[in-house]
RNA sequence: GGUGGGUUGGCCGAGAGGCGAGGCAACGGCCUGCAAAGCCGUGUACACGGGUUCGAAUCCCGUACCCACCUCCA
């Protein structure tokens, strides 16, 4: 069994195999920093961070790319509107999502480069693609892309020439064809000085296209393993990029994967219908591993609706998973499977085959509930457990939920649990000695003062469980 | 109009010709002083109408509805 991912240019799933034998070069379009996160973005992000998490596990060696789209339109508008310099608005929204990411577990790119600090490689690109027929500089400051020159123009999402002529694109002057598209806008005017590069065509700022055709090629190579970025982005985005790059007479990416748009109520959370939900709040209303969860556990192909309902399910199997986990650690103390880095664990054979079927979580996520089934009978059995056999299992339970970013007992989820450590331990102590109370009524058969100590700690969002080494408590996280 | 995707039990969500994925919720049992947690058990669902087949949720034809993209959306 081998790894097979899905190619939405072809349309089929079929076995992968790299350029380069043991290592995966992948490009991941990246956040144009206009805004706030929202959960489209982390679900595009934390797609592919699986995706790069299961190809280290299956021992190739990753260089992931994602790029950060820091000028453009929308940044010029907004940056303006709030009377700041567009390079500060684009830094700000660029550290909101490193810092989004890394809070929900996001590992970071190899490298993540702006558009703008590749202004000759867009140069060089576009020189190349003059001199071989297939782009066109209007004099004032632009340069265009001739899609007719192109006859393999619209190969990647199966449309015609002919179907697209009737869309909506806006002629501009220098323009010969509407559909030819930009791959360098001339500065205007009204934009601020900072904004423009100047170029043998003409002073102007990177077209969106060309950005990822000329930083793909510089990190990767002129042919690269796979293109990754949400399903919106095929066309035109993805159409044009191929299109530049194939003009250009690089190979390119060898394959192309899309991951499915967040809903809410059915429609796709966008601007425009303004009913998209900030990462941010997102993570005041749940908490990360939660999210997480949310936006990993179904395919990364399929549509994920987001709302209160599906949050919280997947906050109940999350905090079903990290408990069944902390119960193993407990009981075996100071065992090298409880620490912070899990050493190479062998990984069920079903979740391997469902991982290489094109990353087929939902399935993955069938194992990892049998595991942790398994792992909490051994946890309840009567007499001695076998260290070596709990160990088995949690390490198992724990390898898994590492694919999708979700060891429990890991860096990123590890001490979660009771958040800020010197509250913790004070909550700890005034804890123990109810329990202890507790315990001590429960000698005595005293039941209804030790139910009174219980029911008083519940009220306060503490749940107690009796187990065989004595009373847990936990916070109460559901709402 | 063009190009794709979809419709599965109360809810979420896989699967893709025959064996009831899995989860959440609910109910029952075990455990418990009682709980909680945990474990075990309980659900014959695949939009509709035809067809192919020994057998269809799965293949074919048709219909309905939903969604995405069609020139700067992750």
């Amino acid at each position: 069994m081998t790894l097979q991912l899905h190619d939405t240019a072809t349309r089929t799933t079929a076995p992968f195999t790299p350029v380069r034998e043991g290592a995966v070069s992948l490009y991941v379009c990246g956040p144009t920093t206009q805004g706030a996160p929202h959960l489209g973005h982390l679900r595009t992000f934390l797609a592919f961070d699986v995706l790069v998490r299961w190809l280290e596990r299956s021992g190739y060696q990753v260089t992931h790319v994602r790029n950060v789209t820091d000028i453009d339109d929308k940044i010029l508008v907004k940056s303006a509107e709030a009377d700041a310099p567009w390079w500060a608005w684009s830094l700000r929204f660029e550290r909101e999502f490193q810092d989004v990411l890394d809070r929900i577990g996001n590992r970071r790119p190899t490298y993540e480069p702006r558009a703008t600090g590749h202004v000759p490689e867009m140069i060089e690109l576009m020189q190349r693609l003059i001199e071989r027929g297939h782009a066109y500089a209007d004099g004032e400051g632009s340069v265009y892309f001739d899609v007719a020159s192109l006859p393999a123009y619209g190969a990647l999402t199966r449309q015609s020439l002919e179907d697209m002529q009737d869309a909506g694109e806006q002629m501009e002057p220098g323009k010969r064809d509407p559909r030819d598209f930009a791959l360098w806008k001339a500065a205007k005017p009204a934009e601020p000085e900072t904004a423009s590069w100047d170029t043998p065509f003409g002073r102007g700022r990177p077209g969106w296209h060309l950005e990822c055709s000329a930083m793909s090629r510089k990190y990767l190579g002129e042919t690269f393993d796979i293109h990754a970025g949400g399903l919106d982005l095929r066309f035109p985005h993805h159409e044009n990029e191929q299109a530049q790059s194939h003009a250009a007479g690089y190979g390119f990416a060898r394959r192309w994967m899309h991951s499915g748009m967040v809903t809410v109520d059915g429609l796709k959370m966008g601007k425009s219908l303004d009913n998209f939900v900030t990462a941010e709040d997102a993570l005041r209303e749940h908490t990360a591993a939660a999210v997480r969860l949310a936006l990993v556990g179904g395919h990364y192909r399929a549509t994920v609706e987001y709302n209160r309902t599906a949050v919280q399910e997947a906050e109940t199997v999350w905090e079903r998973f990290s408990a069944t986990a902390r119960r193993a650690a407990d009981l075996l103390g100071e065992h090298p499977s409880v620490g912070a880095d899990l050493g190479p664990v062998q990984l069920p054979q079903e979740f391997i085959a469902a991982m290489d079927d094109d990353l087929a979580v939902p399935e993955a996520l069938a194992v990892i509930h049998r595991e942790q089934a398994a792992l909490n009978s051994l946890l309840a059995g009567a007499g001695e457990q076998d260290p070596d056999e709990v160990a088995g299992g949690l390490g198992r339970l724990r390898a898994m939920l590492d694919v999708l970013g979700l060891d429990p007992l890991g860096a990123q989820w590890g001490s979660e649990q009771g958040a800020a450590g010197a509250e913790h331990a004070a909550l700890d102590a005034l804890i123990a000695a109810q329990l202890a109370a507790r315990e001590t009524a429960r000698a005595e058969k005293d039941w209804a003062r030790a139910d009174a100590l219980r029911d008083a700690l519940t009220a306060a969002g503490i749940r107690i469980e009796d187990g065989r080494g004595g009373a847990r408590w936990s916070l109460e996280t559901r709402d």
